[in-house]
RNA sequence: GUGGAUGUGGCGAAGUGGUUAACGCACCGGAUUGUGGCUCCGGCACUCGGGGGUUCAAGUCCCCUCAUUCACCCCA
Protein backbone atom coordinates (compact mmCIF):
# COMPACT_ATOMS: atom_id res chain seq x y z
CA UNK A 1 0.00 0.00 0.00
CA UNK A 2 1.34 3.25 -1.11
CA UNK A 3 1.09 6.28 1.09
CA UNK A 4 -1.13 8.74 -0.79
CA UNK A 5 -1.51 12.53 0.97
CA UNK A 6 -3.82 13.82 3.02
CA UNK A 7 -7.42 14.18 2.03
CA UNK A 8 -8.27 17.73 0.92
CA UNK A 9 -4.42 18.57 0.42
CA UNK A 10 -2.82 19.07 -2.72
CA UNK A 11 0.86 18.75 -4.18
CA UNK A 12 1.55 21.41 -6.57
CA UNK A 13 3.91 20.18 -8.86
CA UNK A 14 6.11 21.99 -12.47
CA UNK A 15 3.63 22.53 -14.88
CA UNK A 16 0.94 23.85 -12.21
CA UNK A 17 3.38 25.73 -10.17
CA UNK A 18 4.01 28.40 -12.35
CA UNK A 19 0.13 29.67 -11.96
CA UNK A 20 1.03 30.12 -8.43
CA UNK A 21 3.85 32.22 -9.15
CA UNK A 22 1.89 34.13 -11.66
CA UNK A 23 -0.50 34.98 -8.72
CA UNK A 24 1.65 35.48 -5.45
CA UNK A 25 3.74 37.70 -8.18
CA UNK A 26 0.52 40.28 -8.99
CA UNK A 27 -0.40 39.51 -5.39
CA UNK A 28 2.80 41.52 -4.06
CA UNK A 29 2.83 43.81 -7.16
CA UNK A 30 -0.68 45.04 -5.89
CA UNK A 31 0.07 44.91 -1.91
CA UNK A 32 3.43 47.21 -2.89
CA UNK A 33 1.48 49.23 -4.95
CA UNK A 34 -1.50 50.04 -2.76
CA UNK A 35 1.20 50.59 -0.02
CA UNK A 36 0.27 47.25 2.21
CA UNK A 37 3.33 45.55 3.80
CA UNK A 38 3.75 41.49 3.92
CA UNK A 39 2.89 39.89 7.70
CA UNK A 40 3.51 36.66 8.44
CA UNK A 41 2.37 34.89 11.43
CA UNK A 42 2.52 31.12 12.80
CA UNK A 43 0.48 28.13 10.85
CA UNK A 44 -0.62 27.55 13.74
CA UNK A 45 -1.98 29.11 17.10
CA UNK A 46 -3.23 28.88 20.59
CA UNK A 47 -6.62 27.51 20.28
CA UNK A 48 -8.57 30.52 22.59
CA UNK A 49 -7.31 33.03 19.80
CA UNK A 50 -9.42 31.38 17.38
CA UNK A 51 -12.36 30.58 19.79
CA UNK A 52 -12.42 34.47 20.95
CA UNK A 53 -10.85 36.14 17.51
CA UNK A 54 -13.86 33.98 15.09
CA UNK A 55 -16.60 33.06 17.65
CA UNK A 56 -17.57 30.38 19.74
CA UNK A 57 -20.99 30.24 17.32
CA UNK A 58 -19.45 29.96 14.34
CA UNK A 59 -19.34 26.89 12.10
CA UNK A 60 -15.45 27.23 11.91
CA UNK A 61 -14.55 27.22 15.58
CA UNK A 62 -17.80 24.66 16.09
CA UNK A 63 -16.74 21.95 13.64
CA UNK A 64 -14.12 22.98 11.17
CA UNK A 65 -10.98 23.51 13.85
CA UNK A 66 -7.90 21.14 12.97
CA UNK A 67 -7.28 21.27 16.93
CA UNK A 68 -4.41 18.69 18.68
CA UNK A 69 -2.67 19.01 22.39
CA UNK A 70 0.98 19.54 22.03
CA UNK A 71 3.23 17.87 24.06
CA UNK A 72 3.01 20.58 26.76
CA UNK A 73 -0.38 19.53 26.87
CA UNK A 74 -1.32 23.17 24.98
CA UNK A 75 -4.39 23.44 22.80
CA UNK A 76 -3.04 24.17 19.56
CA UNK A 77 -5.15 24.91 16.32
CA UNK A 78 -3.53 25.24 12.45
CA UNK A 79 -5.09 28.50 11.75
CA UNK A 80 -8.23 28.05 9.74
CA UNK A 81 -8.07 31.80 8.72
CA UNK A 82 -5.83 34.87 8.48
CA UNK A 83 -7.76 38.04 10.19
CA UNK A 84 -7.51 36.69 14.21
CA UNK A 85 -3.85 35.96 13.89
CA UNK A 86 -2.85 39.11 12.96
CA UNK A 87 -5.00 41.18 14.92
CA UNK A 88 -3.16 39.25 17.47
CA UNK A 89 0.43 39.95 15.86
CA UNK A 90 -1.01 43.83 15.92
CA UNK A 91 -1.08 43.25 20.08
CA UNK A 92 1.62 41.52 20.46
CA UNK A 93 4.27 43.41 18.65
CA UNK A 94 2.41 46.40 19.70
CA UNK A 95 1.90 47.50 16.02
CA UNK A 96 -0.51 49.85 17.41
CA UNK A 97 2.30 52.19 18.11
CA UNK A 98 3.51 52.91 14.92
CA UNK A 99 1.62 55.21 12.07
CA UNK A 100 -1.64 54.10 11.50
CA UNK A 101 -3.46 52.91 9.52
CA UNK A 102 -1.40 49.62 9.96
CA UNK A 103 -2.34 48.79 5.93
CA UNK A 104 -1.21 44.43 5.94
CA UNK A 105 -1.31 42.00 4.02
CA UNK A 106 -0.80 37.89 4.02
CA UNK A 107 -0.86 34.86 1.70
CA UNK A 108 -0.40 30.95 3.10
CA UNK A 109 -2.14 28.21 3.81
CA UNK A 110 -4.41 27.75 5.91
CA UNK A 111 -6.60 24.69 7.53
CA UNK A 112 -10.41 23.77 7.97
CA UNK A 113 -11.53 20.09 8.70
CA UNK A 114 -14.65 19.98 6.53
CA UNK A 115 -15.53 17.03 3.41
CA UNK A 116 -14.24 18.22 0.50
CA UNK A 117 -15.80 19.15 -3.14
CA UNK A 118 -14.61 21.60 -5.73
CA UNK A 119 -13.32 24.47 -4.24
CA UNK A 120 -13.22 23.38 -0.71
CA UNK A 121 -9.68 21.34 0.34
CA UNK A 122 -8.85 21.10 4.09
CA UNK A 123 -5.40 22.74 3.24
CA UNK A 124 -5.92 25.96 1.11
CA UNK A 125 -4.62 29.30 0.41
CA UNK A 126 -5.18 32.86 1.06
CA UNK A 127 -4.49 35.74 0.11
CA UNK A 128 -5.85 38.40 2.76
CA UNK A 129 -5.46 42.15 3.80
CA UNK A 130 -6.33 43.92 6.87
CA UNK A 131 -6.20 47.35 7.99
CA UNK A 132 -6.23 48.18 11.68
CA UNK A 133 -6.68 51.50 12.70
CA UNK A 134 -8.61 53.55 10.57
CA UNK A 135 -12.62 53.72 10.63
CA UNK A 136 -12.74 55.57 7.86
CA UNK A 137 -15.46 54.74 4.94
CA UNK A 138 -12.37 55.68 2.84
CA UNK A 139 -10.25 52.72 4.32
CA UNK A 140 -13.34 50.33 3.63
CA UNK A 141 -13.23 51.84 0.15
CA UNK A 142 -9.65 51.35 -0.99
CA UNK A 143 -9.81 47.54 0.22
CA UNK A 144 -12.83 46.60 -1.92
CA UNK A 145 -10.72 49.02 -4.28
CA UNK A 146 -7.66 46.80 -3.83
CA UNK A 147 -9.97 43.90 -4.44
CA UNK A 148 -11.61 44.93 -7.72
CA UNK A 149 -8.59 45.83 -9.59
CA UNK A 150 -6.48 43.01 -8.71
CA UNK A 151 -9.12 41.05 -10.20
CA UNK A 152 -9.11 43.00 -13.26
CA UNK A 153 -5.07 42.86 -13.91
CA UNK A 154 -5.60 38.96 -13.62
CA UNK A 155 -8.07 39.11 -16.43
CA UNK A 156 -11.11 38.24 -14.36
CA UNK A 157 -14.37 39.70 -14.82
CA UNK A 158 -17.15 37.59 -14.63
CA UNK A 159 -17.93 38.60 -11.09
CA UNK A 160 -19.87 40.09 -8.91
CA UNK A 161 -18.95 42.39 -5.91
CA UNK A 162 -22.35 42.50 -3.10
CA UNK A 163 -22.21 44.55 0.14
CA UNK A 164 -24.14 45.01 2.70
CA UNK A 165 -23.78 46.84 6.35
CA UNK A 166 -24.89 44.59 9.04
CA UNK A 167 -24.86 47.48 11.90
CA UNK A 168 -23.01 47.87 14.95
CA UNK A 169 -22.82 46.51 18.24
CA UNK A 170 -25.54 48.97 18.84
CA UNK A 171 -27.88 48.96 15.67
CA UNK A 172 -27.13 44.96 16.18
CA UNK A 173 -29.43 44.92 18.97
CA UNK A 174 -31.92 46.88 17.91
CA UNK A 175 -32.15 44.68 14.40
CA UNK A 176 -32.27 41.96 16.70
CA UNK A 177 -35.42 42.12 18.78
CA UNK A 178 -37.20 43.32 15.27
CA UNK A 179 -36.24 40.19 13.95
CA UNK A 180 -37.23 38.22 15.98
CA UNK A 181 -40.60 40.11 16.58
CA UNK A 182 -41.09 39.47 13.26
CA UNK A 183 -40.17 35.69 13.16
CA UNK A 184 -42.01 34.65 16.79
CA UNK A 185 -45.17 33.16 15.06
CA UNK A 186 -43.67 31.85 12.65
CA UNK A 187 -40.65 30.20 14.52
CA UNK A 188 -41.89 27.07 13.86
CA UNK A 189 -42.00 26.63 10.10
CA UNK A 190 -38.25 27.37 10.23
CA UNK A 191 -35.37 24.56 9.52
CA UNK A 192 -34.01 23.43 12.61
CA UNK A 193 -30.76 25.24 11.84
CA UNK A 194 -32.64 28.67 11.85
CA UNK A 195 -34.64 27.67 15.29
CA UNK A 196 -31.48 27.29 16.93
CA UNK A 197 -30.01 30.44 15.08
CA UNK A 198 -33.38 32.44 16.20
CA UNK A 199 -32.22 32.83 19.97
CA UNK A 200 -27.95 32.32 19.49
CA UNK A 201 -27.56 34.58 16.15
CA UNK A 202 -31.07 35.66 14.41
CA UNK A 203 -29.53 37.32 11.79
CA UNK A 204 -27.91 34.43 10.42
CA UNK A 205 -31.69 33.43 9.58
CA UNK A 206 -32.00 35.74 7.02
CA UNK A 207 -29.39 34.62 4.38
CA UNK A 208 -29.79 30.88 5.42
CA UNK A 209 -29.92 28.62 1.98
CA UNK A 210 -33.42 26.56 3.28
CA UNK A 211 -35.82 27.96 0.32
CA UNK A 212 -38.81 27.84 3.20
CA UNK A 213 -36.59 29.88 5.41
CA UNK A 214 -35.93 32.54 2.35
CA UNK A 215 -39.94 32.98 2.07
CA UNK A 216 -40.23 33.31 5.47
CA UNK A 217 -37.30 35.76 5.69
CA UNK A 218 -38.60 37.52 2.41
CA UNK A 219 -39.91 40.34 3.82
CA UNK A 220 -38.08 40.59 7.52
CA UNK A 221 -36.33 43.63 8.64
CA UNK A 222 -32.96 43.34 7.11
CA UNK A 223 -29.46 44.81 9.20
CA UNK A 224 -30.37 48.00 6.45
CA UNK A 225 -33.76 48.54 8.42
CA UNK A 226 -32.29 49.28 11.38
CA UNK A 227 -28.63 51.17 10.87
CA UNK A 228 -27.90 53.38 13.48
CA UNK A 229 -27.07 57.13 12.20
CA UNK A 230 -23.48 56.79 12.31
CA UNK A 231 -23.63 53.27 10.82
CA UNK A 232 -26.49 54.57 8.02
CA UNK A 233 -23.81 57.25 7.25
CA UNK A 234 -21.15 54.92 6.82
CA UNK A 235 -22.49 53.15 4.96
CA UNK A 236 -23.77 56.12 2.34
CA UNK A 237 -20.18 57.60 2.02
CA UNK A 238 -18.77 53.60 0.68
CA UNK A 239 -21.35 53.43 -1.64
CA UNK A 240 -20.49 57.45 -2.72
CA UNK A 241 -16.85 56.34 -2.66
CA UNK A 242 -17.45 52.90 -4.50
CA UNK A 243 -19.60 54.71 -7.30
CA UNK A 244 -16.23 57.22 -7.93
CA UNK A 245 -14.42 54.36 -8.40
CA UNK A 246 -16.54 52.83 -10.95
CA UNK A 247 -16.88 49.65 -8.83
CA UNK A 248 -20.05 47.24 -10.02
CA UNK A 249 -21.34 46.67 -6.57
CA UNK A 250 -24.88 45.30 -5.48
CA UNK A 251 -25.88 46.18 -2.57
CA UNK A 252 -27.42 42.71 -0.90
CA UNK A 253 -29.35 43.41 2.47
CA UNK A 254 -29.71 39.70 3.24
CA UNK A 255 -26.02 39.00 3.53
CA UNK A 256 -24.50 37.68 6.36
CA UNK A 257 -21.54 36.74 7.00
CA UNK A 258 -20.62 33.78 8.90
CA UNK A 259 -18.10 35.03 10.88
CA UNK A 260 -19.09 36.71 14.23
CA UNK A 261 -16.47 39.32 14.17
CA UNK A 262 -18.31 41.40 11.55
CA UNK A 263 -19.29 45.21 11.48
CA UNK A 264 -20.88 47.48 9.94
CA UNK A 265 -19.12 46.80 6.04
CA UNK A 266 -19.38 42.87 4.51
CA UNK A 267 -18.46 42.10 0.93
CA UNK A 268 -18.35 38.95 -0.84
CA UNK A 269 -17.45 38.55 -4.46
CA UNK A 270 -18.97 35.64 -6.48
CA UNK A 271 -17.78 33.95 -9.54
CA UNK A 272 -19.37 31.98 -11.80
CA UNK A 273 -18.66 28.31 -13.61
CA UNK A 274 -16.42 27.15 -10.67
CA UNK A 275 -19.22 24.67 -8.82
CA UNK A 276 -21.25 25.21 -5.81
CA UNK A 277 -18.19 27.20 -3.72
CA UNK A 278 -18.66 30.83 -5.65
CA UNK A 279 -17.31 33.10 -3.24
CA UNK A 280 -13.83 34.02 -4.43
CA UNK A 281 -13.19 36.56 -1.83
CA UNK A 282 -15.02 37.39 1.49
CA UNK A 283 -14.16 40.09 4.44
CA UNK A 284 -15.77 43.19 6.11
CA UNK A 285 -15.07 45.59 9.00
CA UNK A 286 -14.31 44.11 12.67
CA UNK A 287 -14.11 47.09 14.76
CA UNK A 288 -14.57 45.18 18.16
CA UNK A 289 -12.24 42.32 17.23
CA UNK A 290 -8.50 43.93 18.42
CA UNK A 291 -9.92 44.72 21.72
CA UNK A 292 -11.57 41.24 22.06
CA UNK A 293 -8.47 39.42 22.21
CA UNK A 294 -6.82 41.91 24.78
CA UNK A 295 -5.42 45.04 22.34
CA UNK A 296 -6.88 48.22 22.60
CA UNK A 297 -9.65 49.58 20.98
CA UNK A 298 -8.96 49.50 17.43
CA UNK A 299 -10.93 49.41 14.28
CA UNK A 300 -10.18 46.95 11.62
CA UNK A 301 -11.17 45.73 8.01
CA UNK A 302 -9.82 43.09 5.60
CA UNK A 303 -10.76 40.08 3.25
CA UNK A 304 -9.30 37.11 2.47
CA UNK A 305 -9.47 35.45 -1.39
CA UNK A 306 -9.21 31.60 -2.01
CA UNK A 307 -5.68 31.32 -4.48
CA UNK A 308 -7.14 28.02 -5.43
CA UNK A 309 -10.97 29.20 -6.41
CA UNK A 310 -9.05 32.08 -8.40
CA UNK A 311 -6.75 29.99 -10.01
CA UNK A 312 -10.28 28.01 -10.95
CA UNK A 313 -12.14 30.79 -12.15
CA UNK A 314 -8.81 31.45 -14.35
CA UNK A 315 -8.81 28.24 -15.79
CA UNK A 316 -12.31 28.10 -16.32
CA UNK A 317 -12.47 31.48 -18.53
CA UNK A 318 -8.96 30.03 -20.15
CA UNK A 319 -8.64 30.90 -24.16
CA UNK A 320 -6.75 28.64 -26.02
CA UNK A 321 -3.68 28.49 -24.54
CA UNK A 322 -0.83 30.67 -26.69
CA UNK A 323 1.77 29.38 -28.43
CA UNK A 324 5.04 28.72 -26.55
CA UNK A 325 8.10 30.44 -27.70
CA UNK A 326 11.57 29.11 -27.60
CA UNK A 327 13.84 29.49 -25.42
CA UNK A 328 17.17 28.57 -23.73
CA UNK A 329 19.84 26.31 -24.61
CA UNK A 330 20.29 22.52 -24.71
CA UNK A 331 24.03 20.93 -24.55
CA UNK A 332 24.17 17.78 -26.37
CA UNK A 333 27.37 16.11 -25.96
CA UNK A 334 28.46 12.81 -27.07
CA UNK A 335 30.85 10.20 -25.44
CA UNK A 336 32.92 11.07 -22.20
CA UNK A 337 35.37 13.56 -22.98
CA UNK A 338 32.42 15.52 -24.70
CA UNK A 339 30.19 15.31 -22.08
CA UNK A 340 33.09 16.59 -19.51
CA UNK A 341 33.62 19.90 -22.06
CA UNK A 342 30.12 20.04 -22.18
CA UNK A 343 29.59 20.15 -18.41
CA UNK A 344 31.82 23.08 -18.38
CA UNK A 345 30.37 24.74 -21.43
CA UNK A 346 27.05 24.78 -19.34
CA UNK A 347 28.63 26.05 -16.77
CA UNK A 348 30.09 29.39 -18.80
CA UNK A 349 26.80 29.39 -20.49
CA UNK A 350 25.03 29.70 -17.27
CA UNK A 351 27.73 32.22 -15.79
CA UNK A 352 27.26 34.25 -18.77
CA UNK A 353 23.31 34.56 -17.64
CA UNK A 354 22.39 31.91 -20.62
CA UNK A 355 19.68 29.25 -19.23
CA UNK A 356 21.12 26.06 -20.27
CA UNK A 357 20.42 22.59 -19.87
CA UNK A 358 22.36 19.08 -20.80
CA UNK A 359 21.57 15.96 -20.44
CA UNK A 360 21.96 14.04 -17.50
CA UNK A 361 21.47 10.52 -18.73
CA UNK A 362 24.04 9.85 -21.10
CA UNK A 363 21.65 9.43 -23.96
CA UNK A 364 22.17 9.31 -27.62
CA UNK A 365 22.23 12.14 -30.17
CA UNK A 366 18.72 11.19 -31.30
CA UNK A 367 17.17 11.34 -28.18
CA UNK A 368 19.03 14.66 -27.12
CA UNK A 369 17.27 16.35 -29.76
CA UNK A 370 14.31 15.03 -29.05
CA UNK A 371 15.32 16.05 -25.25
CA UNK A 372 15.72 19.88 -26.44
CA UNK A 373 12.66 20.07 -28.37
CA UNK A 374 10.60 19.03 -25.20
CA UNK A 375 12.54 21.68 -23.18
CA UNK A 376 11.86 24.05 -25.58
CA UNK A 377 15.07 24.50 -25.94
CA UNK A 378 15.88 27.68 -29.06
CA UNK A 379 19.25 26.31 -29.62
CA UNK A 380 21.50 23.16 -29.26
CA UNK A 381 25.22 22.97 -28.71
CA UNK A 382 26.39 19.80 -30.47
CA UNK A 383 29.73 18.75 -29.16
CA UNK A 384 31.02 15.10 -30.25
CA UNK A 385 34.57 14.53 -31.05
CA UNK A 386 35.36 15.43 -34.14
CA UNK A 387 34.35 18.90 -32.90
CA UNK A 388 36.18 18.38 -29.64
CA UNK A 389 39.45 17.77 -31.93
CA UNK A 390 38.52 21.01 -33.92
CA UNK A 391 37.20 23.01 -31.40
CA UNK A 392 34.15 24.08 -32.70
CA UNK A 393 30.53 23.74 -31.48
CA UNK A 394 27.81 22.62 -33.82
CA UNK A 395 24.70 25.45 -32.92
CA UNK A 396 21.67 24.17 -34.17
CA UNK A 397 18.54 26.39 -34.28
CA UNK A 398 15.64 24.32 -33.53
CA UNK A 399 13.14 26.72 -34.97
CA UNK A 400 14.79 27.50 -37.98
CA UNK A 401 15.79 24.07 -38.15
CA UNK A 402 19.49 24.63 -39.82
CA UNK A 403 22.83 25.01 -37.93
CA UNK A 404 26.97 26.50 -37.81
CA UNK A 405 29.46 25.79 -36.76
CA UNK A 406 30.97 28.16 -34.09
CA UNK A 407 34.99 28.05 -32.75
CA UNK A 408 34.88 27.50 -28.95
CA UNK A 409 36.13 30.53 -27.70
CA UNK A 410 33.30 32.96 -29.64
CA UNK A 411 30.32 30.97 -28.60
CA UNK A 412 29.18 32.75 -25.25
CA UNK A 413 29.47 36.21 -27.54
CA UNK A 414 28.02 34.49 -30.22
CA UNK A 415 24.40 33.12 -28.23
CA UNK A 416 24.39 36.17 -25.58
CA UNK A 417 24.14 38.52 -29.60
CA UNK A 418 21.80 35.85 -30.42
CA UNK A 419 19.31 35.20 -27.83
CA UNK A 420 16.99 38.02 -26.76
CA UNK A 421 16.29 38.24 -22.83
CA UNK A 422 13.45 36.09 -23.37
CA UNK A 423 14.87 33.59 -24.92
CA UNK A 424 17.31 33.05 -21.95
CA UNK A 425 15.04 32.02 -19.45
CA UNK A 426 13.75 28.12 -19.08
C1' G B 1 -21.32 15.02 10.00
C1' U B 2 -25.27 13.67 5.66
C1' G B 3 -26.42 12.15 0.51
C1' G B 4 -25.21 10.70 -4.73
C1' A B 5 -21.45 9.11 -8.32
C1' U B 6 -16.96 6.65 -9.41
C1' G B 7 -12.61 3.47 -8.63
C1' U B 8 -8.91 -1.03 -14.95
C1' G B 9 -1.02 0.70 -16.73
C1' G B 10 1.67 7.83 -15.73
C1' C B 11 -3.18 9.94 -18.01
C1' G B 12 -7.85 9.06 -20.83
C1' A B 13 -10.69 4.81 -21.79
C1' A B 14 -12.86 -0.44 -23.79
C1' G B 15 -14.38 -4.72 -21.24
C1' U B 16 -22.21 -6.27 -19.21
C1' G B 17 -18.89 -14.58 -15.85
C1' G B 18 -15.06 -18.13 -19.56
C1' U B 19 -8.47 -18.78 -23.62
C1' U B 20 -2.20 -14.82 -22.93
C1' A B 21 -7.07 -7.58 -20.01
C1' A B 22 -8.61 -3.68 -26.47
C1' C B 23 -7.33 1.21 -28.01
C1' G B 24 -5.52 6.45 -27.66
C1' C B 25 -2.00 9.86 -25.32
C1' A B 26 2.43 10.10 -22.53
C1' C B 27 7.08 7.72 -21.57
C1' C B 28 11.46 4.56 -23.24
C1' G B 29 14.00 2.34 -27.49
C1' G B 30 14.66 1.51 -32.80
C1' A B 31 13.98 2.64 -38.49
C1' U B 32 22.34 1.11 -41.39
C1' U B 33 27.24 5.06 -39.29
C1' G B 34 26.40 11.60 -34.59
C1' U B 35 20.69 15.30 -35.27
C1' G B 36 14.21 17.11 -32.85
C1' G B 37 9.03 18.36 -34.18
C1' C B 38 5.72 14.18 -39.18
C1' U B 39 5.58 8.74 -40.22
C1' C B 40 6.53 3.51 -39.17
C1' C B 41 8.07 -0.52 -35.73
C1' G B 42 8.86 -2.29 -30.82
C1' G B 43 8.70 -1.96 -25.20
C1' C B 44 5.52 -0.63 -21.03
C1' A B 45 -1.12 -3.82 -16.19
C1' C B 46 4.01 -10.02 -11.11
C1' U B 47 -2.19 -5.88 -6.67
C1' C B 48 -8.12 -4.71 -12.78
C1' G B 49 -8.44 0.40 -5.14
C1' G B 50 -8.11 -3.38 -0.83
C1' G B 51 -10.37 -7.68 1.80
C1' G B 52 -13.90 -11.54 1.96
C1' G B 53 -17.77 -14.46 -0.48
C1' U B 54 -20.78 -16.93 -4.64
C1' U B 55 -19.15 -20.07 -8.92
C1' C B 56 -16.04 -25.36 -12.40
C1' A B 57 -14.68 -20.16 -13.76
C1' A B 58 -15.00 -12.91 -11.58
C1' G B 59 -12.12 -6.88 -13.79
C1' U B 60 -17.12 -8.57 -14.68
C1' C B 61 -22.24 -11.02 -9.35
C1' C B 62 -22.80 -10.20 -3.60
C1' C B 63 -20.92 -8.14 1.16
C1' C B 64 -17.41 -5.16 3.79
C1' U B 65 -13.67 -1.56 3.61
C1' C B 66 -10.69 2.34 1.74
C1' A B 67 -10.08 6.24 -1.65
C1' U B 68 -11.61 9.86 -5.09
C1' U B 69 -15.34 13.11 -6.67
C1' C B 70 -19.81 16.12 -6.63
C1' A B 71 -23.56 18.11 -3.53
C1' C B 72 -25.91 19.73 1.41
C1' C B 73 -24.47 22.69 5.88
C1' C B 74 -20.96 26.63 5.64
C1' C B 75 -17.45 29.13 3.48
C1' A B 76 -12.03 30.92 0.53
Amino acid sequence: MSINRPKGTQDIVPGNVERWHYLEDEIRKICSDYGYQEIRTPIFEATELFQRGVGETTDIVNKEMYTFEDKGKRSITLRPEGTASVCRAYVENKLYAQPQPMKLYYLGPMFRYENTQAGRFRQFHQFGVEVLGGDAPLVDAEVIHLIWEFYRRIGINNIKVHINSVGCSECRGEHRERLQEFLRDKKSDLCSDCQVRFEKNPMRILDCKNTSCQEIVANAPTTLDTLCEDCAQHFTKLQQLLSLAEIDYHINPKMVRGLDYYQKTAFEVIAEGIGAQSAICGGGRYDGLVEEIGGPTTPGIGFAMGIERILAVLENQQKDSEEETKRGVVVAALGDLAQQEGFKLASELRKAGISTVMDLMGRGLKSQMKFADRQGARYVLIIGEEELTKNIIIVRDMSLGDQTEITRDKIINFLSDKLTNSELLL
